[in-house]
RNA sequence: GGCCACGUGGCGGAGUGGUUACGCAGCGGUCUGCAAAACCGUUUACCCCGGUUCAAUUCCGGGCGUGGCCUCCA
């Protein structure tokens, strides 16, 4: 089976080959440590979530590498710090931020289904390797030192642009920021900044006299480098990384280690709308994977965020949650009532994976062998266990009953059993017109109510 | 303002230069006292305007709309 990947560089699907099949490399942009994770945050965990294990199987679980890194040092978190702590000191503060926040982002990404990366490196653990990084850089006349600062000087570099298409031309017509002094060129950017009194701060590369701390993207080429080499094959994150982070990484490493690449593919998931909406704090769309785990499991997260191709962007609405809850609750039954065990990986879903990751249309043929397990075929019940397994769909949790029950939060269940033993005695009694208006008082309170020759049995309508 | 994406039926969402995926909903049928569930069948589409072509939803150009980046936000 072929793997097809779309690539950014090339902005177009390609034959993904690994540099070396004994040791695939895949390095994506994980979290800033410093708040509760969001929806938006979970589509890259759960999409190249998807990619890695579809990499094992193609592969051999054992020579896949997969780092996903956490960024502990940056702005963000000591402004968090400050706030949330004033009384402690800065390094104490940030301290319970990021490790709380890390707890969290942990508990999510595993509720959601995903494995864990073979390395979740930290940018504080790789600061030698950045002071390396930024020492050949310089040494190479690719950056400089400048009122303290270290600057990556872009114009060292004529492919600079590359991948987010932009000339330094464009960039400088766009630009609407004004331009710190010390810079050469407008477009240069930081590799190591000074600290400020009480903040991280680490002796400074380049014999800069006074303490500092990296500039946001070194850390990741600093950590690319240290876990999965010089070049590797997949560099992977949300489409708003493409610039200036992935750039500016491309620029650091290449230009460090003087190679034509960095990584083989570049790829990058869509953006993520709320009903409609930008999802931002200020319009109080703002969804945490925490909010939602409250509501649905984490399984029905999922399988909604893989309802949409990962480079289209996805509008998140709550009807969507709604329609993914059902179908896996149609899964859920086949694979339950058929008391399947585990079955063969389906070929179709496998083969719609290697197609850069066409997971709609991998949910395509989950249908098709739910309903072919509805007909009776125990092989397609066991099959369709064992794939939605593959894609990190455990379907082992409440039924969408027990959700939807646990949502209403206000179900009278012995006030319904009576009112169904009242119906039962009037069916029995031949009394129909007594027995709907029964169920229809149920229907109005969103009971559903189902005949069988046990008995009668109810439901919470959807 | 500059650069880059996206725009498919009531909703979600693939895909393709010509044979109208798929799911939900709707409609018809089987079943049922009637329903629900299940099964069978089925209607509705490719933002607008040009161009290329025997043929465009699919390729090219323009427009409109939405979004992303340029403000260390995935």
């Amino acid at each position: 089976m072929q793997l097809r990947l779309y690539d950014t560089l090339m902005r177009s699907k390609r034959l993904f080959e690994p540099l070396d099949p004994a040791r695939v490399r895949m390095y994506v942009c994980g979290p800033t440590v410093y708040d509760f994770a969001h929806i938006g945050n979970a589509r890259p965990v759960i999409v190249f979530d998807v990619l890695f294990r579809l990499l094992r199987h193609l592969y051999g679980p054992e020579r896949v590498v997969y780092a996903r890194n956490i960024t502990d040092v940056d702005d963000k978190i000591i402004a968090r710090a400050t706030e949330e702590h004033p009384g402690l000191p800065l390094n104490e503060a940030i301290r319970i931020v990021t490790e709380a926040t890390d707890r969290q982002f942990h508990e999510d990404v595993e509720a959601l289904g995903c494995l864990p990366p073979t390395i979740e490196p930290r940018a504080t653990g790789h600061i030698p390797e950045m002071r390396a990084l930024i020492e050949r850089l310089i040494g190479d006349g690719h950056a400089y030192v400048a009122a303290d600062h270290v600057l990556f000087a872009v114009g060292s570099m004529p492919e600079y642009g590359m991948l987010s298409k932009r000339s330094l031309d464009d960039m400088l017509a766009g630009a609407r920021v004004d331009v710190a002094p010390y810079k050469r060129d407008p477009m240069d950017f930081v590799l190591w900044k000074p600290s400020k009194p009480g903040e991280p701060s680490w002796p400074s590369p380049a014999g800069i006299a006074v303490e500092g701390r990296p500039g946001w993207h070194i850390e990741c080429s600093a950590m690319a480098w240290k876990h999965l080499g010089e070049t590797f094959d997949i560099h992977g994150g949300g489409i708003d990384l493409v610039f200036p982070h992935h750039e500016n990484e491309i620029a650091q490493s290449r230009c460090a280690f003087h190679t034509p690449i960095m990584a083989r593919t570049w790829m990058h998931n869509g953006f993520l709308q709320v009903e409609g909406e930008k999802m931002s704090k200020s319009l109080g769309n703002f969804i945490t994977i925490r909010d939602l785990r409250a509501e649905w499991p984490g399984d029905v997260i999922r399988f909604q965020m893989l309802m949409t191709h990962y480079r289209q962007p996805i509008d998140w609405t709550r009807s969507a949650t709604e329609q993914a809850a059902q179908a896996l609750e149609g899964f859920r039954q086949v694979i339950t009532t058929a008391q399947a065990r585990d079955g063969r990986l389906s070929t179709p879903v496998l083969e719609a994976l290697a197609d850069d990751l066409n997971t709609p249309q991998a949910i395509v043929e989950l249908h098709r062998l739910a309903a072919e397990a509805r007909r009776g075929n125990f092989h397609a019940a066991c099959d369709l266990r064992s794939t939605c397994r593959f894609l990190g769909l455990t379907l082992a949790g409440d039924s969408l009953q027990d959700i939807r029950k646990r949502q209403r939060g206000d179900i009278d269940e012995a006030h319904i059993a009576a009112l169904i033993d009242a119906r039962t005695k009037a069916r029995a009694a031949r009394n129909f017109a007594e027995s709907d208006r029964i169920r229809d008082e149920l229907g109005a309170m969103g009971v559903v109510l189902k005949d069988s020759k046990e008995g009668t049995t109810w439901e919470i309508a959807g």
